[in-house]
DNA sequence: AGTCTTCTACGAATTGTTTCGTAAACAAAC
DNA sequence: GTTTGTTTACGAAACAATTCGTAGAAGACT
């Protein structure tokens, strides 16, 4: 049994930073988010704070200025984003979704090819 | 420019309803509705009541009882959604959305055959 | 020590979603 | 025409997400 994750759209931006910055201050956080979007500072503390409750995010609250790392992994809550949203706006169908994400996006020619070879890999792993 | 689609999840429920049905009436929609979840008739009423004012449906009037239909394409939305969400959970890579949704679900040799055709589609055209 | 800054904690206001009770309009059935 | 059932409209309650002001604790600076 693996935990549901389900970050609000403001939480997603927060993980999104800490993914890519490792453990990090609210104060580092907030500096981040500051450059895309408009908000105080306790409003980013509050927000960490929630995220804590609710366990998607780790603390070390041994020093004053707590430090707040992911507690989720990138890959499992983004498995589970696209596993909701193909449940919830593609019928159930991935191919669907990866079609309409192909179709949509005008992808380069590099990162088709990049697809292709992943997708062959997968043909060749269903033939063992 | 093209309109913001922004549907909750229960609305987008709603949504898929309509986009397999066509136009219906509240408790058609309902009916539906209530072998997934449990939820009041006035409930989905004023759901899509609301949906109406945000122009997500367009509604007949004529008659007593108002037929309601979807006043946004499937496609259209679908593509939001997954614009959104490749920009807040995949860094704006679509070639990461792709094969996270592949490696994910243990697609059918099926499936992964008509993607590839559909790649193969892509690549063409961006020789001409 | 006293001042200044930084940080956490708390609580409240705001906004948006979802839920449903109740009333009024309307039609159908008796 | 009065009852019964279906429908819409309205309003309010319950809940969750977001925002931020304020207070107090902790540390740094002189």
């Amino acid at each position: 049994m693996s935990k549901l994750i389900k970050p609000t759209d403001s939480e997603l931006e927060i993980l999104n930073i800490l993914w890519a910055k490792g453990p990090s201050t609210v104060r580092e956080v907030h500096e981040v988010l500051e450059q895309s979007k408009d908000a105080g500072y306790t409003t980013t503390l509050k927000l960490m704070q929630i995220m804590h409750e609710k366990k998607l995010l780790d603390r070390d609250t041994a020093n004053k200025t707590h430090i707040y790392k992911a507690a989720v992994s990138q890959k499992q809550t983004q498995g589970q984003i696209i596993q909701r949203m193909i449940d919830a706006a593609f019928n159930g169908s991935t191919t669907q979704l990866v079609m309409q994400a192909l179709g949509n996006h005008n992808a380069s020619k590099e990162e088709l090819e990049q697809i292709r070879q992943y997708l062959e890999k997968m043909e060749g792993k269903k033939d063992e």
